[in-house]
DNA sequence: CTCGTAATGCGACAGGAATCGCATTACGAT
DNA sequence: ATCGTAATGCGATTCCTGTCGCATTACGAG
């Protein structure tokens, strides 16, 4: 979809001006989106509010970001840029704790946690919101993976082992209740996955299949009552059937 | 906001007529609803074009369901009807991987796939659709939880082990990736995320408070050796701060 | 400082979504 | 079979979102 740099001829946008007053637009239209869909969630948000409140006129915004989903990208990219805290107790658990602590702490402080509730809400709506999404993720996955890379230097992870998938175990559980059930998040749940990560990570379940060709796929074997216990920790089990 | 019976006086809808047009047109219209949003998907999910594909004038879709937010309501509590295949093979691991198998299975599948992750999607934009997406969960765990409570009578499970708990945390993974993140999910992605909260439940993670025979193995190491970094604002204990 | 033009401001217009009052249908009880 | 009324059909109307053409501003090069 997007046309990006052609490595053989630098496109050259006619004359780009990156100048002062578009900066300011940006800055203005992306604190003014913050703002707004903070203030009435993303069902209320509009464009016209967010160009009100901008002091920039509605056809820029069209113009510039193509409509609401542009404005949540542009948004979401920005804070994407501001790093989280990242705990270097000395112990994976620990770590994996203050991790899952901060997460719950962001998100339920009445504060803080609306705006990125709502930006991440906004994000999950349109396709151009999703690739933002799934950018701001991949950052942030790759940041706090190192506590499991530590935990490996330290000899506390088996070899191989998949920082970022760490750490979206350790995470998953809270934003399915915050994102997917709409169940409320507790202390106690951000633990438990914290928890329940460590231990799983401690297991190898998280190490790369060495190259275990172990072709048991586990295609529609629903029916047979009793096939108990295939192999304790085997932890290799599937094959990628990656689909989109 | 629905104004509700009266205790002193039976509320006695004037007239209710839960006749045979009614409950044809209700079918048609999330039969319509369903079909459009797999087509068109939530952004495109007009409550126009479900009136004219279920054959039903638009005003009384807006009469009785307010908008697009209560027929994805409607459909989504139709959907949360329908029982999912319920493993039973004497093991708590080969269970939840077949619970998550299912999940994956479901969401990837190019034929089934859409209608349920277009419609998850556009329940959580609403306040109705949240509230009907919580519904859905809440049944989908209880329903599944009965793979924990089959472990807890097998004692492969400590007695007082959150069924629920144990459900989510094996399926939450999956859901993270599928409408969090968006990355693509894959079947070792589903194995994975069995087997960690199979292992997590057997070390008594999911167990209640309430009474706690011994949960060493859980919190021995609670004692955060070096925390350098920032100035925990938490204390690694974490025990201490109760539930919410 | 002067100039070319990208970027924005501005208002009008189109297009669809949501609402309202009234006519018509058909459910359910007598 | 008949009747009262809930439920639906129907069209007009209002409101708002998104788009377009043109005037104006101000960035950046000379």
């Amino acid at each position: 979809m997007t046309e990006v740099t052609n490595p053989e001829q630098p496109p050259r946008t006619p004359t780009p001006r990156p100048g002062g007053r578009t900066a300011r637009v940006r800055a203005d239209v992306v604190a003014a989106t913050l703002a707004e869909v903070t203030e009435k969630g993303y069902d209320g948000l509009t464009v016209e509010a967010v160009a009100t409140r901008a002091g920039v006129h509605k056809a820029t915004l069209y113009r510039r970001w193509g409509g609401v989903d542009g404005l949540v990208a542009e948004a979401l990219a920005s804070s994407a840029d501001q790093p989280w805290p990242l705990p270097d107790t000395g112990d994976l658990r620990q770590d994996l704790r203050r991790i899952t602590q901060e997460v719950f702490s962001v998100f339920t402080d009445p504060e803080l946690g609306p705006t990125p509730t709502a930006l991440i809400s906004a994000a999950q709506r349109s396709d151009v919101g999703a690739a933002a999404l799934r950018a701001f993720f991949a950052a942030r996955h790759r940041q706090a993976a190192e506590v499991a890379e530590r935990a490996v230097a330290r000899g506390e992870l088996p070899t191989g082992t998949d920082g970022d998938e760490v750490v979206r175990a350790a995470t998953a559980p809270l934003y399915y209740r915050l994102f997917v059930t709409g169940e409320p998040l507790d202390a106690r749940t951000a633990e438990r996955a914290a928890d329940a990560a460590a231990l799983a990570a401690r297991a190898g379940l998280f190490a790369s299949p060495p190259a275990e060709p172990d072709d048991r796929n586990a295609s529609d074997d629903r029916n047979d009552r009793n096939d108990r216990n295939d192999g304790d920790g085997d932890g290799g089990g599937g094959d990628e059937s990656s689909q989109a």
